[in-house]
DNA sequence: TTGTATGCGTTATCAG
DNA sequence: CTGATAACGCATACAA
């Protein structure tokens, strides 16, 4: 392994000059600087992460926590994790996924990176000691990026309005949770702007249960309809059960999802959606992080990003 | 923090002592060992994993390096980090997820998982500098863990047999990989036992492909086939088109599907489908990595552990 | 601007 | 069996 003093000793100089090129070039002359750059170039010199975690009272790790549940197979997550990964690697910060809730607290770790939570878990944010990020809305003052879930609704409604749905019907998820009430702020808004009157269902966020929900009521529904849903897993339902009870879609009947990560993609008619960029996202959350960890915790603030509205065979 | 040197005094002892109490616990009397570890217990002592890579020249991550092409949402790979995170957190290791071909060599790291092998990467492996495992069979002597895919193979061929299905055909994947070959051969080995012509034939590993060779032959098909499948993604293709020509599933046709994870569930019928127990999978390849590293790379050899079949709604 | 000394928390080595 | 010392690679504080 090239040390820092194998660097110096080549470039006839001292390893804190060395250091100094890396952490603080200004403070060294361009006639040092230059030839330390080329001793570092020819020995392939790579600096020692571990030794500046320790020096620096850091360990380059940072935890993410899944609170939420949930299948962890959701593809949802798998993307995000990259872009974690991706913000992460500019830093070389490596990543440890918490698998029990136990395992929150163990270990060395500079941050966390928080996705799934729910207003039920802000009384255990504040007893964490390290800073951290939540993935997903609140309005509790807690430092969070999320899609722009409102712009999103409205993004969607907008769209069944300009392809002349008649009705637009939203079927959100049963959960009092700012990400939700924000898509279904959207879609109302925009109707009333439009003078259209507002119906929403709420479910659980599973496909079975939309199809549950589409077949009790599907006399109710008229033709020219188009179901605003708050996931592309309520999506995939709703568009099963209507070609089930034999309707037309998307000529019929429309259909738009929310999320854009997968599911969209396998359903029999592929979906129109709402995309999130998650790439995107992971990799803004683990920015964020990183910076919070560098100003020893302080606020950061929201981060909003722009869904866009993916247009495929579930409208017309 | 609360550091060795804390625990040493009030032990009274040196920080030499409670350093081997962990490490070599044979070599201290009884006495100063319960001593130091009370004193551990009450000042909440966690050794510092930073400090202790530094010395041991380790750097407590490992890279895990997803070589197939694949889109990383597939959703089969996050079970198997989560597996694998499980497996890493005894140590306290941390997880790089590299996203570009060029972090491969980036940074500071121990070893590497490898998933997504083809036989093409091989030259490639061999100029690695750290040890590491794959996750997908092969036989050029590489370390590796999987399911056992030819086990895997029988089973479902066993169970259509059981159900009395009279012709039985295997839709496999068209790669040149040993996987592939060994579902097929627990496969052919099965029908031969049993006086069967095999029939197989060979497709990309997507559920439109799999509609496609259904629907050009669906002609040549009796009733009472049985379609054994080498993904999900392509019995959910089978089943799709299946039902689209009318035909009975399962009374008439039955599907097997191959991984068990998410896709199996979200098919319109649910598979039924030899399922991979894909997070012991990611925890045992995390074992064999960091067993590998103890023992400064000596060969592990294989790991095959054996699937099991979940019957659901696609057989009779 | 550059160099020297010191310490981060741990473990190996060797002395007692 | 136990303790003192040096070392891992780097960065901060201070001196030159």
């Amino acid at each position: 392994m090239v040390t820092l003093l194998d660097v110096a000793k080549k470039a006839n100089v001292s390893k804190m000059t060395v250091s100094r090129v890396i952490n603080h070039p200004e403070q060294v002359t361009d006639e040092l600087r230059e030839l330390v750059e080329q001793a570092m170039d020819e020995l392939d010199y790579h600096p020692n992460y571990v030794a500046q975690a320790l020096v620096n009272k850091r360990t380059n790790v940072v935890k993410f926590v899944t609170l939420e549940d949930i299948d962890t197979t959701e593809p949802y997550y798998m993307n995000l994790l990259f872009g974690i990964a991706r913000g992460l690697s500019k830093k070389q910060y490596a990543i440890q996924l918490v698998t029990d809730r136990g395992q929150i607290e163990d270990g060395n770790f500079d941050g966390y990176l928080i996705t799934g939570a729910r207003s039920s878990d802000y009384a255990f944010f504040d007893n964490l000691k390290k800073p951290f990020i939540l993935f997903g809305e609140n309005h509790h003052g807690y430092d969070y990026v999320d899609n722009n879930n409102q712009y999103g609704g409205e993004l969607a409604t907008k769209y069944a309005l300009s392809r002349l749905y008649q009705n637009i019907i939203f079927i959100g998820i049963d959960v009092r949770e700012p990400f939700e009430y924000s898509r279904e702020t959207g879609y109302v808004n925009t109707l009333q702007k439009n003078k259209k009157v507002p119906q929403i269902y709420r479910i659980a966020n599973h496909s079975h249960a939309a199809q549950e929900v589409i077949k009790n009521n599907f006399h109710k529904f008229p033709k020219d309809t188009c179901f605003i849903c708050a996931s592309d897993r309520i999506a995939t339902g709703v568009v099963r059960q209507l070609q089930d009870e034999k309707a037309k879609v998307p000529a019929d009947f429309g259909v738009i999802g929310y999320d854009g990560v997968f599911l969209d993609q396998v359903s029999n008619l592929k979906l129109t959606t709402v995309k999130q960029p998650i790439f995107k996202m992971g990799e803004l959350l683990a920015n964020m992080l990183l910076r919070k960890i560098d100003q020893k915790g302080s606020p950061q603030g929201e981060a909003l990003i722009k869904p866009s509205l993916v247009k495929r065979e579930s409208t017309r």
